[in-house]
DNA sequence: CACTATTGTGAATTTAAATTCACAACAAGG
DNA sequence: CCTTGTTGTGAATTTAAATTCACAATAGTG
């Protein structure tokens, strides 16, 4: 095998991304030096050469996925200047993340990766809150806009909004991914949708 | 210290209640035979005496979570009748598990306990979709005494329903339990049962 | 009061990973 | 084309738990 040799900054992304991929597997499972070594070609020992150790991955896990949450809501922003549909938009990603690339939500509503280490478990509620407060703002121009009920309290409709795709994560995983995530999420979209729009509006 | 004998059937029970007393405690971490051996003033050995093994344990844990949350239910369906209340009551006793005695939502919403072996992990599905099932009756008892909006989908209101306590669940483990799970499921319910009553229903 | 099966103990043993280390190969700069 | 710092390897080593086992204590039973 010709294992190349690259310069650390691109081994720590590439690194980074194995281990979304590994934790995409089908199953739950701790995830291993080892596993992410073999589906790069390396030996576990050659990891060690990027991140002083599974820790370090971890927390470099967590900076990526914050990047990428953040940037999936950048896009759903210019793609749309309507609360309404960007809301819709964010969750119709979710569902499409869930079922065909569950490494992240896996990593969000698991413990087992942030949950050891009250740092990482700090920067990990940062990561949430921090989207959280995202659709917030997205909920608080619809209701400048008299798109959403005003009476609503945006930051509880956030993380109901929130509560749409985690349960659909958690019965994702629980049932070895039986459990249908689009469907779900399509049903609860218009029930949400109720609630947001005042039936007063005309 | 005087640790008597005891009979499997007690222990048995014991040592699952002491394992959730673990779980309780302030930091997330691995179930441990020695930790929870320790918390009773026994040695790991002995709880080998009740248990095949550790997974032994854990799906002992989770046969008493099923039994627990079922009975919960069947207390609050005795404690009213109306669906409404219920639901309400169900929330309540919710929040209030979170901060006083985590152990069981950390169980549910941890794949490092369930999450290894699929028949333990299917065993929680089912425990999951059974809870969900029942908050569907009561949602759908509720469009039959016309209280809760006919047009809404129960199936979907139950998981929005799940929806409320799930962040705030996660919200409170990653904040180290400084998120304010009873703050937040007081100010979801108004929006909750804004959505589940019929503002055309006078 | 024995007897015996059961429960508890403490000292190994096993297991599964992470991590370290001495050495090899390579890429880049002089 | 050397020299050197960097990256990769494979073989240990370490670590943290679970698990086993030979032996001790005890409670219930005849």
């Amino acid at each position: 095998m010709t294992t190349e040799k690259l310069p650390t900054e691109v081994r720590k992304e590439q690194i980074v991304e194995a281990a979304l991929h590994v934790l995409s597997g089908n199953h739950i499972k701790k995830l291993k030096m080892s596993d992410v070594a073999e589906h790069m070609g390396l030996t576990p020992s050659a990891l060690y050469r990027h991140f002083k150790n599974r820790d370090a991955l971890l927390s470099a896990i967590l900076e990526h996925i914050r990047t990428k949450l953040h940037a999936s809501l950048e896009s759903v922003r210019q793609q749309s200047d309507n609360s309404i549909d960007r809301l819709k938009e964010m969750l119709v990603r979710h569902a499409r993340l869930i079922s065909e690339q569950p490494g992240i939500p896996r990593i969000v509503f698991s413990d087992e990766l942030w949950g050891q280490k009250r740092e990482r478990r700090l920067r990990m509620y940062r990561i949430v809150t921090g989207y959280l407060a995202e659709i917030e703002d997205i909920v608080r121009q619809g209701q400048g806009s008299g798109q959403i009920r005003k009476k609503l309290d945006a930051s509880v409709v956030a993380k109901m909004f929130f509560g749409i795709v985690q349960p659909a994560a958690l019965l994702w995983h629980m049932s070895d991914g039986e459990f249908d995530v689009k469907g779900h999420v399509a049903e609860a979209w218009p029930v949400f949708l109720e609630l947001l729009t005042d039936p007063n509006f005309f």
